[in-house]
DNA sequence: GCCAACGTTGGC
DNA sequence: GCCAACGTTGGC
C-alpha cells in the first residue's frame, strides 16, 4: 500500500464538493502530466490512502482524507473534442491519459501549507520543495503518520 | 537530439 | 495579477 497526496483546486472540486457527490466519490480526470499519470496508472491500488489537498486558492493545504476507490482507466475527457481536456493524439485503441476514482474518507481541519512548512519532520515532502508543481505525489509512510497526528 | 519559445502551475 | 519553476513542443 502506498500513500498519496492529490491536489485539487477548490473552485473545481473542493472537499465539500466531494462530500456532496453521489457515493462521495469523484473521477480524477484531467491530469495531463506523464509523471502524475504514471502514478495513477501504474502504482495506485484500491484502498490507497490519499490526502485531499486544496491548491491555487486562498489558503492552500490538506483539507481531508480520501482513498483510491477504482483502479485507473482511460480518462473519458481526452476523447471529447468539445472538452477542454480533449487530446487529439489520444485514441480509444491507444489512450494517453488515465484516471482513478477517489472517495471521501472524512473531511479534516485544514492543515495549511504554512503549517506543514513549520514541521521539520516534513522538510522533505515533495510539495514543500521549491518549484514543485506535480499534482499527484507519493507520501512517505512516516510523513503520513506524522500528519495524521495533526488532524 | 538540441534548445528556444511557449504554456501551465500554484504560491504569494 | 505577478512570476519562478518546470514541462512540452517543434524547428532545425
Amino acid at each position: 500500500m502506498r500513500y498519496w497526496l492529490m491536489k485539487s483546486e477548490p473552485s473545481d472540486v473542493s472537499i465539500d464538493d466531494l462530500a456532496a457527490m453521489p457515493g462521495q466519490s469523484v473521477a480524477w480526470y484531467g491530469v495531463r502530466n506523464y509523471q502524475a499519470r504514471n502514478f495513477m496508472r501504474d502504482q495506485m491500488r484500491v484502498g490507497d490512502p490519499v490526502f485531499f489537498y486544496h491548491s491555487n486558492c486562498e489558503e492552500p493545504g490538506i483539507a481531508g482524507l480520501a482513498a483510491v476507490c477504482k483502479l485507473a482507466y482511460p480518462d473519458a475527457t481526452q476523447f471529447d473534442p468539445a472538452h477542454k481536456y480533449y487530446d487529439p493524439k489520444a485514441t480509444f485503441e491507444s489512450p494517453r491519459w488515465f484516471n482513478v476514482d477517489v472517495k471521501l474518507v472524512r473531511k479534516t481541519r485544514l492543515v495549511s501549507l504554512k503549517e506543514l512548512r513549520g514541521h521539520p519532520e516534513l522538510a522533505h515532502m515533495r510539495i514543500l520543495q521549491k518549484g514543485n508543481r506535480l499534482s499527484i505525489t507519493p507520501v512517505d509512510p512516516a510523513e503520513w503518520k506524522f500528519i495524521t497526528t495533526l488532524l
